[in-house]
DNA sequence: CACTGATACTTGACTACTCAAATAGTAGTG
DNA sequence: CACTACTATTTGAGTAGTCAAGTATCAGTG
């Protein structure tokens, strides 16, 4: 029988980790009428600049597949959280913007969430988050 | 335009931290013709006494519903990676035992996911890795 | 400027879940 | 010991994603 070493416990924790947070979360989004999905969907277009991205770049930033972002993003354009505009220099992409009422559901729902993420949060010292934060990124 | 706090951050950077480190992982783990819930499933077995436990422990131990334990373990079953065993003191439960083909799997696809596990981990030091278990420890 | 190959996206078919309801069994109480 | 309420599990129906194949467009080359 293997015993796990720490870079083994590293993975499971974090899948742990993520489940149980992610449970968190969508229990406050549930609240806004989305996912956490479509929150970060929301998230990488409102710090895009004209808050706009290509499909490919958001499914890039997001974690998702080109055709996850496809079907993401459908039900979002039926109520208007999200528009689609075409690129006059290139016909084949397709760029998603966040319209006016989506930045208004973004904003709510970010407050939701940060309200998660603190409850969750404090639990670490300020110094204590940021290393997290920190050594998160080197594992990137 | 809200901007983010170190919390909110964590919570995303968490995300994409999963799914990144996933994609690694299952990638390795097809090898194998596991997924990695399949092998989280081996992988608390294996550490349960007499490689058993019940199929509600065994989802709260791997961040499933109910049902998606049952659903995971019906293939598992037909392949004899596990098997079923009853209860003689509560005729609700229905018991999971690693068998022993499933064990050999289960090494083997350990191997693997440690192998992945360290070429993530060895972007950080020993006293890094440790510190980033116990904080997300905290975060539980 | 026709061809070749790459890129952006969508669709069909499938997998991996979830929740709610149904079933079966257990346990405490009057 | 019948009733009530709770626990463990499975199943039906639906959601969220995947990958592979198909369509459209673009960009470089002989």
């Amino acid at each position: 029988m293997p015993k796990p070493t720490d870079s083994m416990k590293l993975v499971i924790e974090l899948s742990a980790l993520h489940s149980s947070v992610l449970k968190r979360i969508e229990s406050q989004l549930s609240i806004h009428g989305i996912s956490f999905t479509e929150f970060l969907v929301m998230h990488r277009l409102s710090a895009a600049p004209s808050k706009t991205l290509r499909r490919i770049d958001l499914a890039e930033s997001v974690g998702l597949s080109a055709s996850g972002v496809t079907r993401v993003l459908k039900p979002m354009e039926k109520i208007h959280l999200v528009e689609k505009e075409s690129n006059p220099r290139d016909a084949r992409v397709s760029l998603v913007k966040l319209s006016r009422p989506g930045e208004v559901v973004y904003q709510d729902a970010f407050t939701s969430v940060e309200q998660s993420a603190e409850s969750l949060a404090k639990a670490l010292t300020k110094k204590q988050l940021s290393s997290v934060l920190e050594l998160m990124a080197a594992l990137k």
